[in-house]
Formats: structure tokens, C-alpha cells, sequence
DNA sequence: ATGGTGGCAGAGCCA
């Protein structure tokens, strides 16, 4: 199976994207983010006949996270965690099939020093404190989203010019890593060690046609699966199409 | 160079 986690910056504009994508691609779970839409305003009826179960939690203008699901209903359906008392719609943990799902738009921190860069240390702590429950309970969990942290260096263009920058500083750094220690794996690094891969480009100066980005979308998965890990990947191919997302949709292929 | 591009909303914020 094919769990896929994409930032699509606007749901409303990048519908026809993910259609596309959807049936080119043909994953079984997938995780968005920035999807901008009030429940109400999700188009889960035009999904459901692609064959897609959604699950969403959203706001207008800004945030919002969907998970959708090409066999399995998602079920116990976690949003908001203790100790965030967050009007921003960044969680979806959900039970989709033998894995626990959690789809995490992390927030940005905007500089370092900033007041957003406090939230963004301070949400990153609680949401680990969380998972931790959800790791000890759940042998098969999956952690995916927009991290909005650049793992290390390699994940990087310029590492000089990006260093202790925003989605590169230590703090940051530190951060994901105290995620990761939950028994979580990075699982794109258990396939690929070189650098220059990366999953999100500055929509500025021709970005993506230079390779000017940051690998900050990431799937990280129990320890306990590794040995169903079959592939990991980020698909270049929707950030090439008309008005497209910033971001491109990052894989991970699982053995049944 | 405090720029630049895009989405939302209709000016300024956020990324």
C-alpha cells in the first residue's frame, strides 16, 4: 500500500491537481495539508466518487488537514491534543486500517526569535508529548505532514545561506529529532542518503526549475515496520503542471 | 535589495 502526505496550499485551487495525481498515482492513504476550507466547504461527496473516504478537520483562509482513504474508514479521529488549546487546525490522527495515522501540519515559526517561532517549539513539545501516548499505544504508527523542518543538511540547497535560519535552526532540529525518538523512522533516508532531494521550492525565482528547495515534508514510521518499508519517494512530476502546489507529495510504499 | 510569488480576500497576513 502507498501512504502519501502532500501540502496542496489551497484544496480549492488545487482540486483538479489532486484528481489528477489521485488517479495517476493510485495511493491508499493521503495526507494533506493547508487544504484552507471549513468542513462544510469540503468536497468530500466529489472524493467519495474516486473512491475515497475523507476525514478533515479545517478553517477558512489558513491551516486545515484532511485524510483521505481508498479502502478503510478512518476511525478514532484525534484533532486537538492536551495542553493545545489551538484554534488552528493543524492535527488529524486517525486509525486507518493496522496503522494509527497522524497528519501534521506544523507550524511555520515565520524567523527565528519570532513569537511563531516560540509556538512553533512550543506545539512541536506538546504534540511529541501526545504522540508519545499514541506510539506506546499503537505498534504500527505513522506520522506524515508538512514538518516544516529541514532534517539535516542534505535536506537543504544551501546549507550555509539556510544556517540557523527558519525550518533549519538547531531548536528545530532538536525538535523533530525528540519526535523521532519516539521509534520513528525517517523512511525516505532509508532508501536515499544523497542530498539535493527535496520536496518544497519557494514559488520565487524560478525555485523549482533551479532546485532551490528544502526536503520538509516527511512520512516517519514505527521502527516496527521497517521491515515492510518497500519504497519511499517524493513525486516531482505535480509541482511541473500549471499552478501548482509549492510542495510536492512525498511517499511511502508499505507491504501488506 | 527586507525584494521576489502565491492564496485569501478584498488590505494585509501568512507562507
Amino acid at each position: 500500500m502507498k501512504i502519501a502526505t502532500w501540502n496542496v496550499n489551497s484544496l480549492n485551487v488545487r482540486m483538479p491537481h489532486l484528481k489528477q495525481w489521485l488517479a495517476a498515482a493510485q495511493p491508499d492513504v493521503v495526507a494533506l495539508q493547508e487544504t484552507k476550507l471549513e468542513d462544510s466547504k469540503f468536497p468530500d461527496t466529489e472524493l467519495a466518487a474516486l473512491g475515497y473516504r475523507s476525514v478533515f478537520s479545517g478553517q477558512k483562509t489558513y491551516n486545515g488537514v484532511a485524510l483521505l482513504s481508498r479502502h478503510d474508514m478512518p476511525q478514532n479521529i484525534v484533532t486537538d491534543v492536551p495542553g493545545l488549546d489551538d484554534p488552528q487546525r493543524r492535527i488529524l490522527i486517525a486509525d486507518v486500517g493496522d496503522l494509527r495515522v497522524a497528519n501534521l501540519y506544523v507550524v511555520n515559526g515565520q524567523a527565528v526569535g519570532s513569537e511563531k517561532y516560540a509556538y512553533k517549539l512550543d506545539w512541536l513539545a506538546r504534540v511529541t508529548d501526545y504522540l508519545a501516548n499514541e506510539a506506546a499505544r499503537h505498534p504500527n504508527l505513522v506520522v506524515l505532514g508538512d514538518f516544516n523542518i529541514a532534517p539535516d543538511d542534505r535536506d537543504v540547497h544551501d546549507p550555509a545561506a539556510w544556517k540557523d535560519q527558519i525550518l533549519c535552526s538547531e531548536p528545530e532540529r532538536a525538535a523533530l529529532r525528540r519526535l523521532l525518538d519516539l521509534g520513528l523512522l525517517d523512511s525516505f533516508r532509508e532508501f536515499h542518503s544523497n542530498d539535493g532531494a527535496f520536496s518544497w521550492w519557494d514559488y520565487r525565482q524560478a525555485a523549482f526549475r533551479r532546485n532551490l528547495g528544502l526536503r520538509i515534508d516527511l512520512v516517519l514510521a514505527s521502527q516496527n515496520l521497517r521491515p515492510r518499508f518497500a519504497g519511499a519517494s517524493i513525486d516531482l512530476e505535480p509541482r511541473r503542471w500549471e499552478r501548482p502546489s509549492d510542495h510536492a507529495p512525498a511517499l511511502l510504499e508499505l507491504n501488506a
